[in-house]
RNA sequence: GUGGAUAUGGCGCAGUUGGCUAGCGCGCCAGAUUGUGGCUCUGGAGGCCGAGGGUUCGAGUCCCUCUAUCCACC
């Protein structure tokens, strides 16, 4: 159940409660796409980290090391030991990123495998099916996400195709959580509001989703390569449309400033690869910008990440100049360091924003945060 | 000491019967990355082609001398 505590402007402050535990909003949610937190992180980091929800993959999951299995196995809270809330992606977002790998149709999508090229079907009732194994807290609805630039002629009847495959998600859930056998018999099913960059395609999609009474809502489609000023407007223009008294999740977004832009314009939860691909990338945030520490100028930099950060990698005093060295050297300790911190930085982020919201100063602590983003190193 | 082979950016190599600003991989220096393939992509810097001489309109490519390294045999 969603719970609003304040808001500011319209920015909001809230509580979601779940058979897994309850969630401080607005959060940001690690993504483990294969159950896994890429850079050698594990459940017993992410708690010390301050995370609070993680994110798993329905497509990726199916494919390695099979649904069935993983619900033989007791369902993914117990396979990866993890006694709070998951949120499993549907696939959708893979309909997307491997398109060069699938063909839609109003069934659902045949996908060839990335793993070994074998053919996959997945539709809405498979997605819900393979979460239901998952036994994940909050499933997502089936969607297609089309491209940025794609056209009002392919954007409309994808959206309209979404909305069909959203009902049919819903009634699949619905006789899921009613089967004896069903491990997580209460999982929730969140809507995906779709429609490229175009205001009025968005909003009559997120009216029509808005009827169906889901646990939560989210913003897909964006972030997939559209300019941060569509990507604002559409949120400006979409969010008053979606229900207040439930969550608002927008999808794969984002950078720091991203979020922080998000949250004003009220939105509740975040996931992104970033804080965990830039990791691995050598790429750490600090509140004066991202640094790349391949970079030659940290060679001999004796400084943590950054003076006064909570994250175990800067407590226990490990130096720029020797994370640098250990990327350099592809040790798989730099990509955990590099991660560990990012995760830290963005959990610890969302943190100041709640409590800069519960405080009625979320404006201010946004300018202070967005100045020094520009300031760089 | 004798015979053979090789010398091209930091390293490993391509360079066609001599032909226009000498390429490639790795490394190096930067940049991209938004519901994740630790991948990938995009730029950039860096070479008097071992040294000296010769043939030629023109030599990394051919000839001579020297030097260095490697391999065989003494």
């Amino acid at each position: 159940m969603y719970k609003l505590i304040t808001t500011d402007g319209k920015a909001k402050r809230a509580t979601f409660s779940t058979p897994h535990g309850t969630v401080e909003t607005p959060v940001f949610m690690n993504v483990g796409t294969v159950a896994a937190i890429k850079g050698a992180v594990s459940t017993g980091d992410l708690k010390e980290i301050g995370c609070q929800i993680q994110l798993s993959n329905t497509y990726h999951l199916h494919v390695r090391p099979g649904d069935a299995l993983v619900k033989k196995l007791g369902g993914l809270h117990k396979f990866m030991v993890w006694d709070r809330p998951i949120l499993t992606d549907s696939g959708g977002f893979q309909v997307y990123s491997l398109a060069s790998l699938r063909k839609i149709k109003e069934e659902g999508v045949t996908f060839n495998s990335h793993i070994d090229g074998r053919k996959i079907f997945m539709g809405p009732e498979e997605s819900m099916q393979i979460q239901s194994n998952l036994a994940s807290t909050i499933a997502m609805a089936f969607d297609e996400c089309p491209p940025a630039l794609a056209s009002e002629q392919y954007i409309r009847p994808s959206v309209e195709r979404t909305y069909r495959w959203l009902v049919r998600c819903k009634a699949e859930m619905e006789r899921l959580n009613s089967l004896p056998d069903t491990i997580n018999k209460e999982q929730m099913l969140f809507g995906i509001n779709q429609g490229g960059v175009i205001e009025s395609i968005r909003i009559e999609h997120a009216q029509m989703i808005s009827k169906l009474d889901l646990p939560g809502y989210s913003i897909g489609g964006l972030a997939v390569g559209e300019s941060h000023e569509d990507m604002y407007r559409i949120l400006d223009a979409v969010v008053p449309h979606l229900p207040k008294e439930k969550p608002t999740y927008l999808m794969g977004v984002g950078t720091p400033a991203n979020i922080l832009e998000a949250v004003e314009r009220g939105v509740d939860f975040f996931d992104c690869v970033y804080p965990s691909r830039n990791g691995r990338h050598g790429h750490v945030y600090t509140n004066h910008g991202k640094l790349n520490l391949f970079n030659a100028k940290y060679e001999e930099d004796t400084h943590v990440i950054e003076e006064g950060c909570g994250c175990p990698v800067c407590r226990a005093g490990y130096t720029r100049a020797y994370i640098r060295h250990l990327m350099k050297a592809k040790e798989m300790l730099a990509l955990r360091f590099c991660v560990l911190h990012n995760l830290y930085y963005y959990n610890n982020m969302m943190a100041e924003i709640r409590q800069a919201i519960e405080e009625h100063r979320f404006a201010e602590y946004k300018k202070m945060r967005l100045e020094g983003f520009n300031e760089g190193e």
